[in-house]
DNA sequence: CTTATTCCCTGATTGC
DNA sequence: TGCAATCAGGGAATAA
């Protein structure tokens, strides 16, 4: 599940190889409901001749800037993947669209679970305006995280991973950088110390640095563009670790249903729900 | 404004 | 062995 390393790191490797190529035929839609907002013809014709002259990630979503006035937007969501390749594709299986690109290259959307989604938009705020600030700026100081959790009463992870509040965070790493911080993922985000705000937000940029520095988290569905895994999983300390002892104190990793999703942590290092270290 | 729940979807896993 | 039920989860939509 692509999260902010992860599409950083597909973001670096294809603007080295497709900034300045154009989509020099009409992609094909092998499933409609990928284009938001616009009829599949639409959205492929306004996209031919269209030169890539940048791309830049906003959170968890790819914008890709053309030569014309539209920007074309990729969000992979759970199981998507952008690949890219020099050979023609062989298979349509999971496979979404094909964008053909100058010197034979195709970029290919990729997605099993099909929750993926493009948008083709004169301003991209309108699709990623909603976002809160990026955790990996320099305008992301431990105040500014004070500020977007103050207030709040639900679930400390519940809030890191609503993308209004922070943008780029997904499950994996909001367990990786509560582990770090030694906070508990039920705690009401509103409840923070100045301390423990400082402690979160360094954790949440070291925690980040590190797997974009590894090339992004691999279980079984993120790939780069070429097709390789990322190399963080072995770093994880926390996150699907359900009873494996804790790096830091041995304990075993716990984990928690919170939301619908899954929380995992350290019982000794992070307490317990409804202990004296539950805030 | 807030928080909680449902839904989309299908491969992998679990249970019988 | 096979087949059904369950799980996983980003985030929009909906409910409260």
């Amino acid at each position: 599940m692509p999260e902010l390393p992860e599409v950083e790191t597909i973001r670096g490797e294809l603007a080295s190889r497709i900034v300045g190529r154009a989509f020099v035929a009409p992609p094909l839609v092998l499933d409609p409901r990928l284009v938001q907002r616009l009829f599949v013809q639409e959205f492929t014709q306004a996209l031919l001749g269209q030169e890539i002259s940048g791309i830049s990630r906003r959170g968890k979503y790819l914008l890709f800037r053309l030569s014309g006035p539209l920007t074309l937007i990729a969000h992979l969501k759970m199981t998507g993947a952008l690949l890219l390749s020099a050979e023609p594709f062989t298979s349509v299986r999971h496979l979404r669209a094909v964008f053909f690109l100058g010197g034979g290259l195709e970029l290919r959307f990729s997605d099993p679970r099909r929750f993926g989604a493009v948008w083709l938009v004169p301003d991209p705020a309108e699709v990623v305006g909603g976002l809160g600030p990026e955790p990996l700026e320099q305008g992301f100081t431990p105040g500014v995280l004070g500020e977007r959790l103050r207030g709040r009463k639900a679930p400390l992870k519940a809030v890191l991973l609503d993308q209004g509040v922070l943008a780029g965070l997904g499950n994996i790493y909001a367990d990786e950088a509560l582990f770090r911080a030694g906070l508990a993922p039920w705690r009401a985000a509103g409840s923070l110390t100045a301390p423990e705000t400082a402690a979160l937000h360094g954790a949440i940029r070291a925690t980040l640095a590190e797997a974009l520095a590894g090339g992004g988290t691999t279980f079984s569905d993120y790939l780069r563009p070429d097709g390789s895994p990322g190399g963080f999983a072995s770093c994880l300390q926390a996150h699907r670790r359900e009873g494996q002892p804790c790096y830091r104190c041995g304990a075993a990793i716990a984990r928690l249903g919170l939301r619908g999703r899954s929380a995992y942590y350290c019982p000794r290092c992070q307490g317990t729900p409804g202990g004296e270290r539950d805030g």
